[in-house]
DNA sequence: ACCTGAACACCGTTCAAGT
DNA sequence: ACCTGAACACCGTTCAAGT
């Protein structure tokens, strides 16, 4: 029942996810769903936890700035085929076990490593912050490929007075439509810059 | 009109924005709504272009560093007085004047200091990734101050075996549940460390 | 130019009744 | 243990009709 009902707002998007469209899916009645769970909120619950166990955990035997990359690059592929759960991450008021399992296995990857429990902390929210507002960014973009970019910054910009958003136009002109030009790419880059200031905060930290 | 709407979703929640409810709150009918916005998602545009005339533009006459920091710390700010707008700032197909503007005034800023158009951009994906990163989960942790953190920190932890998370349950300890502890205040930690790789990448650009 | 009643096609959820 | 019809209190939106 949660695969179905992950698949339909994967398909359909969360708005079109209702009790009695995920009863049809399954050919049986809104009202049969409650057997299974307690409400809508609660199945919402369930199909984030899932999503958790989707992401790997941090690999073991490597150094901590490989583990968190991979990490990172998982949680962003993960939540890249699943949009509609971005937003509800981590605001789950009774987390599930994959979710406290990803947590812990995060934070015993960075304190393994010799990280402080304060380092940890921050670099983890530093991460996560990352991963969470890029995706959500990347995956609400009006537009995904450079055709389209095209498309949509094109329209903008005829409906400029000439010189209106200078800067803006230079951007589009100069990247957004550029052939090739995907936003998704540059998830990398921001990545490294964060584990460079990472490393560093960690030098600070274990010198002092 | 737009205000009324962003004041009742600041109140209680994006969620019980409804036509009806707003039209109640305007003293008319739901259907008189629809003389001034072609519908809810028309509204929403509207919605989101207010909140973006509310962020602070960065300032001139101070260097990119401050009126970066400056912009993320405002952005902060408004995106956690408005929480439901932090998912919709950029999913919008046709953006208001505000936005463009603050987009515009943003690269304009960088570029006016030496960015290169590319690492300007890199520069404000990566800010603003981390601002509505940050804030979405902020926003949505299910406590706010140490004593409700010790309060949902005490109950998880009681229903896990000893030993389950351990990670967890050392970061609760330690971090979460002691006095004082907001992890709000950890924004600027995140934030410095953010312009510090900026400016590293700055120098290895202007460099090449 | 603005407002409204009636209507349509939807929601989540409860409950008593069925197998 | 699972399913369902009927019902309730909601949605967004259209449209013809009113001032």
């Amino acid at each position: 029942m949660l695969r179905a009902a992950i698949s339909l707002a994967d398909r359909d998007g969360i708005e079109s996810l209702s009790m009695r469209n995920l009863g049809g899916k399954l050919g049986v009645k809104a009202m049969s769903l409650y057997n299974h769970v307690r409400n809508k909120e609660d199945m919402l619950d369930g199909m984030i936890d899932v999503i958790f166990s989707e992401i790997d955990l941090p690999p073991s035997g490597v150094d901590w700035r490989t583990a968190m990359r991979q990490r990172a690059i998982s949680a962003h592929r993960v939540l890249l085929r699943h949009p509609w759960a971005n937003g509800l991450m981590e605001s789950r008021t009774s987390p599930g076990p994959a979710n406290l399992r990803h947590h812990d296995a995060v934070l015993g990857s960075l304190r393994g490593a010799g990280f402080s429990v304060e380092v940890a902390a921050r670099a983890y929210s530093i991460l996560d912050s990352y991963v969470y507002g890029f995706t959500l960014t990347e995956s609400t973009l009006p537009f995904s490929n450079s055709e389209e970019a095209k498309e949509v910054a094109g329209n903008l910009l005829e409906g400029f007075r000439p010189g209106e958003y200078p800067h803006l136009a230079e951007m589009a002109v100069d990247r957004a439509m550029k052939p090739g030009y995907s936003y998704g790419d540059e998830f990398d880059y921001g990545l490294d810059l964060i584990l460079d200031g990472i490393l560093r905060a960690r030098s600070d930290d274990t010198k002092r």
